[in-house]
DNA sequence: AAATGAACAAAAAGTGATTATTGTTTATTG
DNA sequence: CAATAAACAATAATCACTTTTTGTTCATTT
């Protein structure tokens, strides 16, 4: 069997993304329990050795599916935050961003089908941990346009941004309601641009 | 029938504690799925329409002996906070505290025997809101202390400290890793103390 | 080389009859 | 009164059984 290194997902090869793509539409379809190999692979017209070449097992395709999923969030939304000019803008949009892509497609479908399957993924910090890389960029360059102090450790900023984002997508109200673009730009800004302690 | 309002655990009664003892016992013992109204009362000694005198249904048992661990759990805490002098060492112990009874009784038993379950609860925002009433007490004092700037908006303060609570709880690692507390302390007192943006 | 299709045992999911539990009611007890 | 115990239909869980699916192998095809 080809040595298939942890979770290397090729999508140049036009066999895997046939094999996601095909997987996807079932998932979001029937749900993951009631998905099976042989139908992804009627829908996408291969065999299913085809598909256990590709993916150890159903687990591993159906983690596939939402890692490619996550993947093309974090570039659509990568593309978006060009436009952006401060780090508070771009976390505004990427924490609607998310609340969009949770109220339409799979993970929406999924919510409403297999709700227990949606909760487990969403307490697991590995999903989260792989859109780690994504931020220390914009926080640099929020440092180097001076809107970030260029002293305060840049892990620190980019811990706290990710956990806010994780928290805003998830609850748009926990001690306040945050439910509008306005609302939640306001609250970032507030966290992040006004002194809320005294320093040393 | 007896004009229950909403919610509302008269723990003065002692039908109504011997009927949450029994019920967690059995939660903790054998998850909610298994748990039966007539174990309950074996369990409790009492009959199965002295429950539902107190509790209109199954469901209304299981989150009454939620709501129970749940303030309890923030008495405990209270009272522990009362030691510590600044709003860091408050949410700092408090994140400790959360994740010890997140580790042991009748939290880490469901877990392991019923993950959806859990899943499913922690995702649900309400669970949350109800320790929102927390927090704004011990900002203000902050505030007075001088060690929160007065000029700041408290309820935005306490919505952050409960989303870092919560977060910090649920995921002792995201972008950082945030086990100890000495590097819990480091951490949210870089969040309130330094200068993270510049200001207008 | 990679994809296919068929074959296979082991595991999982579905099925339908049986049993247990739920939530309500009612008469009886302390 | 509040708690109890028994009775009840409706719902849900359980069990033994059948069918499907999984993950693997291998000879054949493209």
């Amino acid at each position: 069997m080809p040595d298939k290194q942890f979770n290397a997902l090729n999508y140049s090869d036009p066999m895997v993304t046939r094999i996601l793509d095909a997987g996807e539409q079932c998932v979001q379809r029937f749900g993951i329990r009631r998905t099976s190999m042989g139908e992804v692979a009627r829908v996408g017209r291969l065999s299913r050795g085809s598909i256990y070449r590709h993916f150890n097992d159903k687990e591993a395709l159906v983690e596939g599916i939402f890692r490619r999923r996550q993947e093309m969030f974090l570039n659509r939304t990568e593309a978006q935050l060009l436009k952006e000019k401060t780090l508070v803008d771009k976390l505004t949009e990427s924490v609607l961003a998310g609340r969009r892509d949770m109220r339409e497609g799979i993970f929406a479908a999924l919510a409403e089908i297999e709700p227990e399957t949606m909760a487990v993924m969403f307490l697991d910090a590995r999903f989260y941990q792989r859109s780690a890389a994504f931020w220390p960029p914009h926080v640099r360059m929020a440092q180097q346009a001076g809107e970030i102090s260029a002293a305060v450790n840049e892990a620190v900023v980019t811990d706290l941004v990710l956990r806010l984002a994780v928290s805003l997508v998830m609850f748009p109200k926990m001690g306040i309601e945050l439910k509008t673009r306005r609302a939640l730009r306001d609250y970032l800004y507030h966290v992040f641009h006004r002194e809320l302690g005294v320093h040393d």
